[in-house]
DNA sequence: AAATATCCGAATGATCTGGTCAAAGGTTCA
DNA sequence: TGAACCTTTGACCAGATCATTCGGATATTT
């Protein structure tokens, strides 16, 4: 049956609220087996372990940030704007994203070794998609960047830099402008000047 | 040793911040003795039990609310001040409050039979605080009630019972508007109002 | 009614839990 | 020094909890 997969996301819904209340290895298989309703053993129809649980989110919280990315970025023409809508909603999602950067950074849950396919993969897309921005910002003449494959990788490893800070802080008000402060510098030395009349040359 | 005593107080401490992570059930005592930086049975040479400890949390709670409450009226004059500012804080210390509120609460938590006898405690006290608050106020003629003591615990009830909605959402910003309205009806009937020039008597 | 899809209670062995205890360091004071 | 203490610990225990399996019950489709 189809249905199989709609069940399967449902209890990926409930499993996802549970295991970020409570960590990996404070959830138990019963504990969302109740919330969903269901005998505990009737998960196992569905899921081969709670690993594969955990995993199903895991994947599934990865998926959510970048539908929601994809639609930020399709809203907008301006290629400055849709980097920094960009950067900004993957900098401020940590709160749905909890189970995500819980497995890549808690220590008792890294033996898993799904978690570097998913990072890996993600990274991967993360880059074209910011490459993808940065080619066209340069087709339309806003950028000025001689290797836009270079460039998006490096915006992605900064970001990457900054997600470690950001999840041990809880300070969520000052995120915002310190990422638009970084982008205007970015901006600065990346967006094509106008010819300036004092210029040298 | 009177350093017994400091050692209780910040086993409690940190024990405080992991049971509202956690709830009590999921918190074992190797969790808070390995956060406190201690062998697990070392605990045990401070506190009799488990519940002995999350004991401890909940009255280091209820004092600090406690405190923070005596401080906030003694910092004001005017009655109708003393009463808005009691009021508001006290109800707007959830976050700090969790394990407390939890204790009540919770169902897997009410078998504890001390529980009860915190509450009633605390519950006496505030009728006392509020009452005197309203005697003040009398006496200063800035209140009209007849009976302080009657009023002081229909406040006090009127607050245990907003606590409860309060405690399952998780709207904060609302919280103090609506203290607020309310407060403005308790005060429009309760504050001695100026002879007025257009009443008919 | 046969086949299949979905659910569950009971059982299992492994791990975890709250709690005990005897012993080992440390400190104090004679 | 050493006796009396305070403090900390690892090893240990019995019971609870855990993830997972399995045979069979119930519902749905064919």
């Amino acid at each position: 049956m189809k249905n199989k997969r709609k069940v399967r996301k449902a209890i990926v819904e409930v499993a996802s609220s549970i295991f970020s209340k409570f960590g990996y290895k404070k959830t138990s298989v019963d504990d969302i087996a109740r919330e969903f309703g269901m005998g505990k053993s009737s998960l196992y129809y569905y899921f081969e372990s709670k690993e594969d649980i955990f995993e199903a989110v895991v994947v599934h919280e990865a998926d959510m940030l970048k539908i929601a990315l994809m639609e930020v970025i399709s809203k907008t023409r301006d290629p400055r704007e849709k980097l920094r809508h960009y950067i900004l909603v993957r900098m401020s999602s940590f709160r749905k994203l909890s189970n995500y950067y819980n497995a890549i950074f808690s220590e008792d849950l890294s033996h898993f070794e799904f978690i570097e396919k998913i990072r890996e993969r993600y990274d991967k897309e993360e880059v074209q998609t910011v490459a993808h921005i940065l080619t066209e910002g340069a087709k339309m003449n806003t950028f000025t960047i001689e290797n836009t494959e270079l460039a998006a990788i490096a915006i992605c490893t900064a970001m990457k830099g900054l997600e470690i800070p950001l999840f041990w802080k809880r300070k969520d008000y000052e995120i915002e402008s310190r990422l638009n402060d970084i982008l205007d510098m970015l901006f600065y030395g990346i967006v094509k000047r106008k010819e300036n009349k004092t210029s040298k040359f």
